[in-house]
RNA sequence: GGGGGCGUAGUUCAGCUGGUUAGAACGCCGGCCUGUCACGCCGGAGGUCGCGGGUUCGAGUCCCGUCGCUCCCGCCA
């Protein structure tokens, strides 16, 4: 509650005796017809006005006025309330402010929509974001975020790094996700692109000397929207300076558990466990597993070998999954369909029921030695997949993922942190057959590697660490390439010319001709690790005004077409008429 | 670009195998009420069943299209 010229904070019994100004908004009013009760509301809590007519006509006049959301000031004293009318439910509950003045300062319309309201469409609540933001909800989600962004700002602060202003308009990179584009009206013709990400100009920043930088920053990305994903967000931003892989590490885990700490939750456990990208998509099927439950994937290659089962017999890879639960029929088609949405041509399972026995239109031909190998206790589920080892791994990282969330595998209150770190440099394209970059093009090769067939640079691996957290991505980092020939060597690898090299990233290889230090860093969605930290299912709901899934802002009615005139003085004309899309 | 889900008073929802005048709760408006706190009681207003087309004697319900929202895949260096 704001008390005027005191302070702000909720009532108690020690404050009885004391005349005090309150002002906020009228959470509810209970008319009597003489005596008024009103519920003030601001974020600080709720205080219960009481307006007695024989106390005061006038105010008890305004106090039937009074409406939902009216923004009302009171002046009176804080007295006790008789035993049987005080409210446990509420902090305040055993004081209330006796009014003798009343002021309404703004009215209000009638609401869209009530704020104690669950289940509120999202699109309205966004529509009338200003409401929204009144919510307990939203008003801890905001006020949770600049408690996490400050503390992660001060342990920055202390570790030595520098903030850094870097560009939001730059040159535009046709690789990676697409850019937000802005014309330039002084040059006509030409754009500047929002920023993907402060990349290169923090390496620069480790050129120039700058040792420890960093940001939090916004970031554009034109790709489709997700419940983990905006055109706008904002990233944590870091670079160091003669750093080692462990060195940047170090930091994040810092910057989490002073996140923890600053919210007075008990601390995750330091360092978090280390995984390499082989052993993860192995075991997990993905490169950003959930760790808060086991079911790993097993293997089983070796075993079906010859199997008198076609489809394990003709397969490069077999694995399985075992499900804590014997499924039924149905249950099982179900699961069928999650498979083949994760490109599955079927679903091969054994069910152990809860007496032991076991059902499978497989079991017929399996071998003694399969039977063993697959052998699973009473009331479980054995899920094969079989093919080539990526998909066998998209197909049972998705099953996985899928059987977490419907089987409720995943503990309450447990934080399963940790990195992935030996990335492969290079991935090839399914389609194509062409080779790209898996992470960003300046990510070094790990020592020793700093040459590859640059017609097929399998194997070469990268200085590429990923921090997840209960199966988000929460953000990634390298260490960078720093030598001028492996940075050309992976631009022609991608299939860049030296020339086209030169063109598009000339500013960059000059740089590194020019005395760079050693360096790495790391980028981490702030959004995401906010969302998580408040226990939200998407960053949404830790952002004041997001964007919905197709794009638009219900608030504003953004993206609106422009005058073809407003177009041609910056260059450019839509090929879309307006009012359509 | 592809797949799934949703769309009925201001809000959240119900509405059966197609069949009277489309309901409830909350909110809103009016009246009564001096110890309530989800106040209570009485009365009232409020609907293009997202939109368009089709099937049918008859469509909120079935079909097609479309729009909006949403989740996922692709995409996100």
């Amino acid at each position: 509650m704001s008390w005027r010229d005191v302070y702000c904070g909720e009532p108690r019994a020690e404050h009885v005796g004391r005349r005090l100004t309150v002002a906020g908004w009228a959470d509810t009013r209970r008319d009597h017809g003489g005596l008024v009760f009103v519920d003030l509301r601001d974020h600080t809590g709720k205080l219960q006005l009481v307006v007695n007519p024989e106390h005061s006509a006038e105010a008890a006049a305004v106090a039937h006025e009074i409406r939902n959301e009216f923004v009302v000031q009171a002046e009176g004293e804080i007295v006790a309330r008789a035993p049987e009318a005080v409210n446990p439910n509420l902090p305040t509950g055993e004081v209330e402010l006796r009014v003798d003045r009343l002021t309404i300062l703004a009215r209000s319309t009638p609401l869209p929509f009530q704020l104690d309201e669950e289940n509120v469409d999202e699109t309205l609540r966004l529509r009338y974001r200003w409401l929204d933001l009144r919510t307990d909800r939203m008003q801890r989600n905001l006020r949770l975020s600049h408690t996490v962004i400050s503390s992660i700002r001060r342990t920055m602060d202390d570790l030595g790094f520098v903030d850094v202003w870097t560009p939001s308009m730059t040159r535009g990179t046709p690789e990676g996700a697409r850019d937000f584009l802005t014309p330039v009206r002084l040059q006509p013709g030409t754009f500047y692109a929002l920023a993907q990400s402060p990349q290169l100009f923090k390496q620069l920043c480790m050129i120039g000397g700058l040792d420890r930088y960093y940001q939090i920053c916004t970031c554009w990305r034109d790709e489709d929207l997700r419940a983990d994903r905006q055109f706008e967000f904002r990233q944590l931003d870091l670079e160091l300076a003669f750093a080692e892989r462990d060195d940047v590490l170090e930091v994040l885990e810092a910057c989490v558990a002073g996140a923890f700490a600053s919210l007075g939750r008990p601390l995750p456990e330091l360092p978090f466990p280390r995984l390499t990208y082989g052993e993860v998509m192995a075991r997990y099927g993905t490169d950003k597993p959930d760790l808060r439950y086991g079911l790993e994937i097993q293997d089983a290659t070796e075993v079906t070998r010859g199997s008198e089962f076609g489809v394990f017999a003709g397969a490069p890879c077999v694995r399985f999954l075992v499900a804590p639960r014997a499924f039924s029929r149905a249950e099982l088609g179900k699961l069928e369909e999650v498979a083949k949405s994760w490109g599955a041509k079927g679903l091969a399972y054994v069910v152990v029921d809860e007496s032991g026995e076991v059902r499978s239109p497989i079991a017929k031909f399996l071998s003694a030695r399969e039977q063993e190998a697959f052998a699973a206790p009473p009331g479980s589920t054995v899920l094969f997949a079989a093919g080539a080892e990526h998909e066998v791994g998209r197909v049972l990282g998705g099953l996985r993922v899928h059987l977490g969330r419907e089987l409720d595998l995943a503990p309450p209150d447990v934080h399963a942190f940790h990195w992935v770190v030996d990335f492969p440099l290079f991935e090839q394209d399914e389609d194509t057959g062409a080779w790209t970059f898996m992470h960003h093009p300046f990510t070094a090769p790990v020592r020793g590697q700093e040459e590859w067939d640059e017609a097929n640079p399998a194997g070469v691996q990268g200085q590429h660490y990923d921090l997840i957290w209960n199966g988000w991505e929460l953000g990634s980092g390298s260490i960078r390439v720093h030598d001028v020939a492996v940075q050309e060597r992976i631009f022609r690898t991608m299939g860049l010319s030296d020339e086209e090299a030169r063109s598009k990233f000339g500013f960059l290889l000059e740089a590194l001709a020019m005395g760079p230090p050693p360096h790495g860093g790391f980028a981490m969605g702030i959004d995401r690790f906010v969302a998580r930290m408040a226990g939200e299912p998407d960053i949404r709901q830790v952002i004041a005004f997001p964007k919905v899934a197709s794009g638009g802002d219900p608030l504003t009615g953004a993206p609106t077409p422009m005058p073809a005139a407003v177009l041609a003085e910056l260059g450019i004309a839509s090929l879309v008429p307006d009012g359509q899309s």
